[in-house]
DNA sequence: AGCCAGGGAGTCG
DNA sequence: CGACTCCATGGC
């Protein structure tokens, strides 16, 4: 018998069999989570919690006072409501995806919120994870809502589209600063519709992500597949170019398309962990 | 000191 | 188009 989707005392059980949480928070798609105890401790949009994997089910403890959709909201973010099965019984009809699924099964491609992710990535660019998580947490603090447990929510896009780049030079985020800054305003001005960039045609959502200063190819495929949730999407970094050249030298299999977000990331989880295709330390 | 970090913009030819 | 160079910052 299933259990009530919110328990006594605030605890969210969130049925998800298939589930591998340290590797989906960890693989370099999500920036502001941290490992704490047997869980990890986040903060998604204007949310904090903390969560921990448990029994086949997802554990979601609230920092923040509930909201009346907090259920609905966390089994988005996690993506519990998409045929993960399916997608990992496509990938093993080819023999490089069922290995790197082997490797790395159970990652899910988180759905994050859109404006959070643009930034994120823009901020990826020519940076290392370490300090992306910093700039994205002085971000926060230094412009986003404080929240009921004292840590920062992502700030709006109003907010951040009425600063000057000097403002942003607390975040020591670089040249990166007036990317930042035209993602806002392309926002706050409506000339960025997420509506359409998730439903659009992929051609369209590419170009137009695009426009906006400091999101290239790979920003941009990144926030398709993060940010707006299109699995079509595959980002290729350097990496993923070196095990592309190795292992699909015609090119990424176009049958695969629909599961391409997810080999991605699972493929880079493999060549990054197991010391697949090129030799870096 | 020098190199690298999940790239992208600007400038050449 | 393709092949450069520069871009701020911090860690090693």
């Amino acid at each position: 018998m299933p259990l009530p989707a919110v328990q006594l005392d605030g605890t969210i059980v969130l049925q998800a069999p298939d589930l591998d949480l340290r590797a989906t928070l960890l693989c370099g798609q999500c920036f502001r989570w941290e490992e704490r105890g047997t869980g990890f401790f986040g903060v998604v949009s204007d949310r904090a919690a903390l969560v921990s994997y448990r029994d086949g089910n997802l554990l979601i403890a609230p920092a923040t006072p509930l909201k009346e959709d907090e259920a609905a909201f966390w089994r988005n973010y996690f993506d519990l409501d998409r045929d993960y099965e399916a997608l990992r019984r496509q990938m093993a009809l080819h023999p490089v995806l069922r290995e790197a699924c082997a490797f790395a099964s159970g990652i899910h491609i988180l759905r994050q919120p859109f404006f959070e992710t643009l930034c994120s990535f823009i901020l990826s660019a020519n940076n290392n994870i370490p300090r992306i998580k910093g700039i994205i947490e002085r971000l926060c603090a230094c412009f986003g809502p404080a929240l009921e447990d004292g840590h920062f929510g992502f700030p709006s896009p109003e907010t951040l589209a009425a600063l000057k780049k000097e403002d942003l030079a607390p975040l020591r985020c670089g040249y990166r600063a007036s990317y930042l800054l035209d993602a806002a305003r392309r926002m706050a001005s409506g000339e960025l519709d997420e509506t359409a960039l998730k439903a659009g045609p992929m051609p369209d959502a590419r170009a137009a992500l695009q426009t906006v200063m400091g999101v290239g190819p790979k920003v941009a495929e990144c926030v398709l597949l993060y940010g707006l949730g299109r699995m079509e999407a595959f980002p290729v970094d350097v990496w993923m170019r070196r095990a592309l050249l190795e292992h699909f030298p015609q090119g990424f299999p176009e049958e695969y398309r629909s599961c391409a977000g997810l080999a991605q990331q699972v493929l880079y989880h493999w060549v990054r962990q197991s010391g697949k295709s090129g030799e870096k330390a």
